[in-house]
DNA sequence: AGACATTAAGCAAACGATTGCGATGAACAC
DNA sequence: GTGTTCATCGCAATCGTTTGCTTAATGTCT
């Protein structure tokens, strides 16, 4: 079943950069394998794709011919017939950012079992990137895509993706009145507030992040929430908006901590953005955990493993990109789809408190 | 000069939003700006590519009225015409590791500055995700395929990929005999020595990443070649293999750390690494950069920014992107090219020494 | 003024698959 | 033995571009 009469693994690469290349490597083409199995191109098509109404003796006949030949169907040809691409487009603010590359992963992943493959682009949240960026994906004639950097009020570029036929879903940050799967981040938020109030914090700050997104926003929300409900309302000059990377978090936490008096918590909602928090903590002279309480957001990987492990959120980052593919394939196909929200946990770690053990508390 | 006797623009979209779906939003093609623009589909397509011989005026008029229509080549069909998909392949081992994703970021750029469009897939390092991703690539007809998981030797995948025709280059990660794009990682691990021996380090260790990878290989190479050359072999036992995350780097440096006489400086190959290298050593009750200097590789912008920031080398990532892309697309263009080392820079920050200022200490 | 370049643009054949429709033959009922 | 119904499969058009070849028109040279 394998080939090897070519010129072998053992051709020890002396000629490294001479010769540029030369076997073109055809591939072949459903003509061929009709000619071998000896029927009509349509024929192989119908029964490589499994439609009735063909012999069952003539498909395994097609079937080994073709996969004996290598034989796979070029995708411009079928998209040019179809007017289906097999793509789907993915706009990301940044996939250097951890969190937007793990839902990538899983958004790739679902859609590779589905048949399709996936295309990303980096936005930076630059709306002019942003637009240039999805014009080159329907340049591609995706099929659908997935937006990762959807701004919580007043996003044209989702009005116009509305406007006309371009299936689309919306993962990490929502924006009213559009298909979107997220963690539920108003939740995720309490959830910090009553850690942070059973531990007796009275007076916390919140690094808040962008005030486009809706992640930054809600977290926020359902924290201070909470807090009122606490008889324990946030002023307003501990809430601080930020970027989402470790600079942004020290700046703003080095503000924070100037204040009197001074927090004894701070929420940061964004791990990253904690890691900074941590550092404007150490350089003010206090010690994490005991001095000021710091608490994250995500979960990434990194957290667990700090020299001082941080308390966070854990956000469903994978299963967020699986049900948002599943979500928008489905859309794609016609049915009815409504948004999902994923259910936050905290995962409290010594960054919050006197060396408590590693690990959730329990909880579902 | 140009004829309107039909729909015209100016059918105002008054039953803009009424109905959610429907509007499918049609491509116009090329034979409707030949129409418009009372010329030929050839002609069109030949204006539209500065192809010689066509009049000036009839190129003005047809871009015109292409733009005017909003035309958008349909990539199927010229991918069928013309056999290139535009598409550039790219393999990484996992996109959620930040110094792939930056390095991905910089292929991605210098791509889409050339016209091309990447397709990115994770292989987890795993030689049979690696062969199906490929052929996926391969069924997708891209122009050429870039990899950033190349086993340093016996990657029988490469030479499959080097006996037929598809251009390729290897990023981050070298193999004897194919075309790539690394930094000069032997000269990193040099730096590195040469700075530890500044400092006095007599007795040093080494989390020495995987035993496939050529990153991990030659930075440790260059490390020991190093410190032999001062007379200070490195023991076998003060040399260990890694994952290259953070759990990976705390457990091979608490194994580290057990060693007697204890190492007072720890290189670890990778900057996450490092960093839980820095956990193991803080939870052995020893202080970061006073009693065990540690140092990591890459200069990740966490590098800089943690509590202790982290000495480590600076390899120009995003460069290294860039670089690989223009390779490969030369090479694709059927001119010669050669391998590239970029060149690597010392970043000593406190991690590795007593209170000593974060940035550079000069050089180029 | 006629032959001949030269320039500009059209014609039509690909590229490789999918798919509505028609043709063929066998099985079957009467 | 004729007519009808299925089950299979072939025919040919089609998707939207690109490109080798022709043709038509214009200019140039002797």
């Amino acid at each position: 079943m394998t080939w090897r009469d070519d010129a072998g693994p053992a051709a020890s690469g002396r000629t490294e950069s001479v010769v540029p290349r030369s076997v073109p490597r055809r591939h072949p083409t459903i003509a061929e394998v009709a000619r071998v199995a000896g029927v009509h191109a349509s024929t192989v098509s119908r029964a490589l794709r499994g439609e009735s109404g063909i012999a069952a003796d003539t498909v395994g006949r097609v079937r080994r011919v073709a996969d004996e030949l290598g034989y796979r169907p070029d995708p411009a040809a079928v998209g040019l017939r179809t007017r289906r691409s097999g793509l789907i487009g993915v706009l990301v603010p940044r996939l250097t950012d951890v969190v937007l590359a793990t839902i990538y992963e899983g958004l790739d992943a679902a859609a590779a079992e589905a048949g399709f493959q996936t295309f990303v682009a980096n936005t930076g949240d630059d709306p002019e990137t942003r637009r240039r960026r999805l014009a080159t994906l329907r340049d591609r004639r995706v099929d659908g895509v997935v937006l990762g950097d959807a701004r919580l009020t007043d996003d044209d570029l989702l009005a116009g993706l509305a406007a006309d036929g371009l299936p689309y879903v919306l993962v990490s940050r929502r924006s009213r009145g559009h298909l979107s799967v997220t963690t539920d981040d108003l939740r995720g938020g309490r959830l910090v507030a009553e850690h942070l109030l059973a531990l007796g914090h009275e007076r916390v700050g919140v690094v808040a992040g962008r005030t486009y997104s809706s992640t930054g926003v809600e977290r926020t929300r359902g924290f201070r929430e909470r807090y009122a409900e606490a008889g324990l309302p946030v002023p307003e000059e501990l809430v601080l908006p930020s970027r989402y990377d470790v600079s942004g978090g020290r700046e703003v936490a080095d503000a924070l901590l100037a204040v009197r008096p001074r927090p004894t918590a701070l929420f940061a909602v964004n791990d990253f953005t904690a890691i900074g928090v941590m550092g404007a903590v150490r350089s003010a002279g206090l010690r994490i955990g005991d001095d000021v309480a710091v608490v994250g957001y995500n979960d990434v990987p990194l957290a667990a493993e700090l020299p001082i492990p941080l308390t966070t959120i854990a956000s469903p980052m994978t299963e967020m990109g699986r049900v948002g593919m599943a979500r928008l394939l489905d859309r794609a196909a016609g049915r009815t789809v409504r948004s999902v929200r994923l259910r936050p946990r905290l995962m409290a770690r010594e960054s919050s408190g006197p060396g408590r053990p590693a690990g959730s508390p329990g909880a579902d």
